[in-house]
This record gives structure tokens, C-alpha cells and sequence, in this order.
DNA sequence: ATCTCATGTGTACAGTTGTTCACTTGTGTG
DNA sequence: CACACAAGTGAACAACTGTACACATGAGAT
């Protein structure tokens, strides 16, 4: 699996790396692969299940880092980016799967994406904010905000991490949309 | 090129596939690609071409169509969802290259996606929508719904076509996520 | 001390790939 | 009519692919 991963931080395409290319990457002789995976997609499956790891790993960041609350759509961009950058070839097989050749791989990580969204809403209805949306609405909204950060891992993960001026860039970008997004989900009015 | 769109409509991710699939597909042999193409990214990037095309018919369309300010939304949502049925391959083409394996292919859409951005801020401008909005921020909010419509494409795409209730919520949560971005522009403050 | 079993190895095979080269063929132009 | 030329052909090549099978090895359990 790291040596997917490591082929994919390389720049390759999840959906056209072969089982021989891995197992080299990975040191081993090709047999070894079926030993572990019954085929790539099937490794690809179980990436998708540590990619959720990871996804809990950053969001209980969020929760234990992110202090004020007037602070809390820079906060959380700032955290999501940093993870973004640590965990770049996840984030990139991510971004792959979403519209990859693996039906199972996709509704995976859009599983994940779901996932990720009910806790947001989870987390808002805790801080008792945006409380003028029913649960229907809330729901959207956090479904609209997780799309949104999840497109800028396409232009995070198109720059360089060293160059700073960018990556501040896209941070002050995505700030910009959430908090359009949160500003017209303060204004809206349920049913 | 034909070829490599049905490929691509079949299921096919465009990084996985080969010359030899291609000209396959086609109906000709191997060595004909070589008469047309350098490569199969070079192919890639006149593909980008024919999307900026098939974009540009869908906005005139939707500027012709477009006819009651206060169901702009609905009805564009609406043309929307048509062209991405009835170009299902390109748009699928479109979704898997921005996170390809094609750095210029990936820009090259990305590029599509900043003039669509542009043209729907002179639209807004032309109909003296959100005149509220500061021209970066104008620019600022068109990109995030660019963005937004963009990623309900893998919404539409990963449905069947036929499945009219499914199509109907696609079209029906894209149709709130644009009045929540533009309900939030409303609101805005720019400076 | 022996047995089990997860992991890895080596060899093999048939099928596929990208690319090359010299060749045919049809079509429009002078 | 002759010619140029774009488009397609066929054979060939070495390199690579997925997968099968029998075999090695080392660690843990009995």
C-alpha cells in the first residue's frame, strides 16, 4: 500500500499503475502481491479505508485546535491544509478516486465524504451555531462546504508546498468561499 | 478522438488507456494513431479543446434560454444537467482530468473553468446582479460556483441517466447550493 | 522438535504494449 | 494525365504485463 501511494505522490494515475509496478516499487518480486491483494482494485479498497483514518485524524485536530469560534472557518482551513500537505499522496489518491475507473473506490471515498459531512453538522449543532437551519438544510450546507474544501485539495495538491505565497493563496481563497457560504447560511430561511 | 471518448464513456479512465485501445476502438490499425496524434496526451489536450467548445455552446444556450431573472438559477441548473447527459463522455473526460495524470491536460481544464468562471461574472455584471460585490470578490464568488456546478457533475455522471428521480435530486440540491452562494453574495460586505 | 502457516522467491507462458519502417491507396491540384 | 500527399496498412521488435505453479524460509505454537 505504501508503495501505491508512494507511485501516486510520483505523479502517477491511480487507475493506470499495474501490479508489477507496485511490487517493484514495494522491493518485492510480483508473486508477492497476491499474497496481500486479490487485485489493485481491491488495494485500492483498502486505501480507501486508511484514507478515512486519516480523514478522523485531522477532523479530531480540528476539534481539539480550533479555539475561537469567531476564528473557526480560518482555523479549520489552516489545519485542513496542513494535513493536506503531510499527507499528500493520500489526499492525491483522493482526489483520483473521486472520479476514478473503480466504481467501489469512488463510492468509497464519497462514503467518506458523507461521513465527514454528518460530523460537521454534528460539530455545528454542538456550538449551536447556524441554529435558524432545519436538520435538512444544515445537512446541505455541510454537504456544500466539504465539496468546496474537497475542491481545493485540487489546488493545493497542485502547487508546490514550499511556495508559500500560493499555498497562502489558496488558504485565503478557501477561507473566502466557506465564509460566503456560512454568510448565506445565516441568511437563510427553512421552509 | 471519437474513439477515445467512447472509451472513456465505457468506464475507461483516460490515464489508463493505450494507443492500441484507441485505434482498436477506432477500427484502424496501431501505426494510424501516429498520423493524427504525438501522443495519447497530445490527444488529451485537442479533447480539451472540443470541451471548451461543447462549454461555450452550453452558455450560449443558457444566455438565450434564460429568460425569468427570478428562475435564472433553476434554469440554468436545468441546461446544465441536459448538456452533461447528452455529453456524458466529455464531461466524464472533464472530471477525471482534473485530477489526470496529465499535468497539461489538468491545466488546460482548469483553464476552461476560469473562463467559464469569467463569463458568468460578465453575465452578472450585464444584468446588474450583485452589484453589492467588489469585482475580485464578483470574480471570488463565480469561481466558487463554477466550482459547485463542476462537482455536481460527478453527481450526474455517476447516476444512470434514465433514473429520473435520482436526476431530479441532483438537480434539485445543485439548484439550493447556488441559492445558498448567492443568498451568501447578497449578504456580502466587500472591503 | 516438529508442524503450521504467512510471506516471499524463481521460473514460466501467453498476451499486450509502444514504436519503427517500408508499403499501399485514394483524392484533390496543377 | 501525372503528381503530391494525407491517411491507412502489415510485419516486426523488444519490453512489459497479469497470472500460475512449485518451492524456500523463518517465526510462533504445540
Amino acid at each position: 500500500m505504501n508503495a501505491a501511494l508512494a507511485l501516486v505522490g510520483k505523479g502517477r494515475h491511480f487507475a493506470s499503475i499495474g501490479i508489477r509496478e507496485i511490487t517493484r516499487q514495494a522491493g518485492v518480486v510480483p508473486t508477492s502481491f497476491y499474497r496481500h491483494f486479490r487485485s489493485v482494485d481491491d488495494l485500492g479498497l483498502q486505501l480507501v479505508d486508511e484514507l478515512g483514518l486519516v480523514l478522523r485524524r485531522m477532523m479530531r485536530e480540528a476539534r481539539a485546535n480550533v479555539l475561537h469560534a469567531d476564528r473557526l472557518i480560518e482555523e479549520s482551513v489552516e489545519i485542513f491544509v496542513a494535513h493536506a500537505q503531510a499527507n499528500r499522496s493520500f489526499f492525491l489518491f483522493m482526489a483520483q478516486g473521486l472520479a476514478g475507473e473503480s466504481r467501489a473506490v469512488q463510492e468509497g471515498i464519497r462514503s467518506e465524504m458523507r461521513f465527514f459531512a454528518n460530523e460537521l453538522a454534528n460539530d455545528l449543532r454542538r456550538l449551536r451555531l447556524l441554529e435558524n437551519l432545519s436538520d435538512a438544510d444544515l445537512d446541505m450546507t455541510c454537504d456544500l462546504v466539504v465539496r468546496t474544501v474537497a475542491f481545493s485539495l485540487a489546488d493545493i495538491l497542485s502547487i508546490s508546498p514550499d511556495d508559500d505565497y500560493q499555498v497562502g493563496q489558496v488558504r485565503k481563497r478557501t477561507t473566502r468561499f466557506l465564509q460566503l457560504v456560512f454568510l448565506g447560511a445565516g441568511h437563510w430561511k427553512s421552509g
